[in-house]
RNA sequence: GGCGAAUUAGCUCAGUGGUUAGAGCAGCGGAAUCAUAAUCCGUUGGUCCGGGGUUCAAAUCCCUGAUUCGCCA
């Protein structure tokens, strides 16, 4: 077989942060196909690192009272910890605060600046004259220069949706020390993407060769615009002091953004294992590599992997990625991840409770394909999908076979002429068991074709044993090459299908490899010619007892699962949803301070009035908006409220709930508002909350 | 506002113009008792998101609307 040389990564996970559900997606789907290369014989690379600089690091530290390093000295830790309780294998598992990385960055950089396609020139910037720092766009909250609802963040409003300049927020404020924000100016530097070369670089690397999927390739287009519109604007790279980060050649005081460091950071990692296991790193990452290179991402950073990283690797002379996978987000019960709802689930807690990380493996390879599409997390399905499939398909087919093998033949599989017949059975009734569509599908990325096709067999495997019944067979005195036969029959295809599932089910393969006594499983080759009988276990293969492999999910278990994320809640870590720089900078910035003292005479002229929800509707052409009919007594309302991210109209009919009923009435696009609902709500849309009273409240009582 | 993707059984999903739309799970009825970890047989269940069109033929192609999710302005 033609060995391949394949260098594979998984995104940088942020080092502030915990790994939680929708970061394993990505990590476990890479693993698998990893596992499933290096099953194959193939000479296969998996790294990985943290991603550590950025300003959100050094405030998080500086908060915490340690250094930056310190920070991600311990989150490398507990990442790296995570990452093996859920069976991921890296080769490497780094950081971007390295020599190595350090090294590429300015190598990078110093070629695109001999290239001529580093340009410098001063922007103007909030700067926070307290800390003395520039702030980034998600440090800065102010009113919308739109709608003017508070505390919005510096880039968009999550009121109104509109997008902006931090600079055109009213009354803006530093999230890091509240001080207001002044104009300042500085140099910085740029990667020129709109420079020629690169813009005509990029439209021909993005729609050829595959590199990216069709999804991806189509987006690609709409940012880059066709040839001559020249869409793309220059990258800046630099952040100035104070930044904990690597700082730029030449440029005092002049820091790499940390999304220019963190791809290189694969190329990092890589080379401090280059350095270890005497692998030539030049053979990968040359211009004329024959090894392949992927990057496993998810979609929210196509950007900087399908422009900015190989526009910089082709200009600095380096080989491009042969594909970038990227896929969907995790939602759970089919919403997005919630702290409130506990489905923002950590890796840490869910290992902590006890939960068997392989039924996560397997759950999430049934959901994933090779495209961009989001993949749910249904507790419910998962609990009797991976009961059904795995328990009751897959390991029951070891547990109802190995105990005659065990008891009435010494733990031996049939040899001689009942070998050969049970080859011929094989061949009779599963010539469909050949490898060659579960390893397309798995090639693929097609896992959840792959897990089809899997089950489809211990389908097939059980329907044979019930035909072949071997508890009968046992019963007559003179059967036992029959029952040796039939029993060492379902042990054989059990084997077969731990192969197939063995880049999913690692461990879980490793504890069957033990029972079945045999060597470590790899990938089953079958030649045109050859038949699926000459794939089994040999003639006389002794195994040895039947021991548990797999309890069963309970309900409960999830139950606990979800109880112990949602009391996290009021915990004060602020836990980091996405990973990336670029994501994190979004959120744990400081908490929305308390306003301005009043008296009890300015909150009396607020009348607030327990109101019942007597309809709600969606209202045409308004995104945010539901139209609600309430009842408040003696009189009904109409208010338009903006909750519909968060709730399903259907669901509010009949609740009671409090609205401000003397708010000066509001014409709106849709109709008049004659008052609000009263919501509690952070940032994010789906995080929305409507008050209700408690039990016993009538509507039109007042609330004071 | 513009662009794109999605919507198929209670749940999770297959199904790229060709019988009467499928699978697994769940449900229901039976069988079996090797399996502490349960299977096997049978069966119920569909407005393929709504509406319109093209075609001998549409879940599939086109138009339009709804909802959801992205990206852009």
């Amino acid at each position: 077989m033609n060995k391949r040389k394949i260098l594979v990564t998984s995104a940088l996970p942020y080092a502030n942060g915990s790994i939680h559900l929708g970061h394993l997606v990505e990590y476990i789907q890479t693993d698998i196909w990893v596992r499933f290369q290096k099953m194959r014989g193939h000479a296969v690379y998996y790294v990985c690192a943290d991603d550590t600089h950025g300003t959100p690091i050094m405030l998080r530290a500086e908060k915490e009272g340690i250094t930056p390093e310190a920070l991600i000295t311990r989150v490398h830790a507990e990442h790296l910890r995570d990452f093996t309780g859920f069976y991921i294998q890296f080769d490497n598992y780094y950081s971007t605060h390295s020599p190595e990385t350090r090294h590429f960055s300015e190598d990078i950089y110093n070629k695109l600046k001999a290239a001529g396609l580093i340009a410098v020139r001063g922007i103007e910037q909030l700067y926070d004259p307290v800390k003395n720092m520039f702030l980034p766009d998600r440090f800065v909250k102010g009113e919308c220069p739109k709608c003017s609802a508070k505390d919005q963040y510096g880039d968009s409003c999550e009121v109104c949706g509109a997008a902006y300049a931090p600079t055109e927020l009213k009354n803006p404020y530093s999230a890091v020390s509240g001080a207001k924000p002044i104009n300042k100016s500085s140099e910085h530097y740029f990667f020129s993407l709109s420079d020629k070369r690169c813009a005509d670089f990029l439209r021909q690397w993005t729609c050829e060769g595959d590199h990216l999927q069709p999804e991806a390739a189509n987006k690609m287009r709409e940012w880059l615009g066709e040839a001559g519109e020249n869409k793309l604007s220059d990258w800046d790279i630099s952040r100035d002091a104070p930044y904990f980060g690597f700082e730029i050649p030449g440029a005092s005081g002049k820091y790499f953004y940390v999304w220019l460091d963190a791809p290189i950071g694969y190329m990092g990692s890589f080379k401090n294992l280059c350095e270890r296991e005497n692998i030539n790193f030049d053979e990968y990452w040359q211009l004329q590599s024959d090894a392949e290179l992927y990057h496993f991402i998810g979609k929210d950073i196509l950007y900087f992997h399908a422009l900015f990283w190989p526009a910089m690797l082709q200009n600095a002379g380096y080989r491009t990625p042969t594909k970038i996978f990227a896929h969907g987000f995790l939602t759970v019960n089919g919403e997005k991840m919630s702290k409130s709802r506990g489905t923002f689930i950590t890796a840490e807690s869910y290992l902590k409770q006890g939960l068997n990380p392989e039924w996560l493996r397997y759950y999430y390879a049934a959901k994933l394909n090779s495209t961009l599409e989001d993949i749910d997390l249904n507790l419910e399905d998962f609990v009797a999908r991976v009961n059904s499939d795995l328990i009751g398909k897959f390991i029951n087919i070891a547990s109802r076979c190995a105990g005659f093998i065990t008891k009435r033949f010494g733990g031996k599989l049939v040899a001689g002429e009942q070998y050969q017949a049970l080859q011929a059975m094989v061949d009779e009734h599963f010539s469909s068991w050949r490898p060659d569509a579960i390893e397309q599908a798995f090639e693929d990325r097609e896992f959840s074709a792959a897990i089809r096709q899997i089950m489809k067999f211990a389908d097939e495997a059980n329907e044979m044993i019930h035909t072949l019944a071997p508890w009968e067979i046992a019963k007559q005195p003179d059967c036992a090459d029959d029952l040796h036969r039939a029993s060492s029959l379902g042990i054989q295809l059990f084997y077969l299908l731990s192969c197939y599932l063995k880049p999913i089910l690692p461990g879980t393969v490793q504890q069957i490899e033990a029972f079945l006594y045999c060597e470590p499983l790899t990938w089953p080759q079958l030649g045109a010619d050859q038949s699926v009988s000459s794939l089994l276990l040999p003639a006389g293969h002794a195994i040895n007892a039947y021991q548990h492999l797999m309890t069963r999910i309970e309900a409960k278990q999830i139950d606990a699962l979800i109880a112990a994320n949602r009391q996290s809640l009021t915990a004060p870590e602020p836990g980091s949803p996405a990973r990336h720089a670029e994501k994190q900078q979004h959120t744990g910035v400081a908490a929305i301070p308390i306003a301005e003292t009043i008296s009890i005479d300015d909150f009396s002229k607020i009348d607030l009035r327990v109101a019942r929800i007597v309809n709600a509707e969606h209202v045409e052409g308004a995104e945010k908006l539901l139209k609600l009919t309430l009842d408040i007594g003696n009189e009904q309302r109409t208010v338009f409220a903006g909750i519909k991210s968060a709730y399903d109209p259907e669901k509010l009919i009949g609740r009671l709930t409090v609205m401000v009923a003397n708010l000066a009435p509001r014409k709106m696009k849709f109709g008049l508002s004659e008052g609000m609902v009263l919501a509690a709500g952070g940032g994010n849309p789906s995080e929305l909350f409507i008050l209700s009273p408690d039990s016993g409240a009538h509507p039109g009582m007042r609330i004071k």
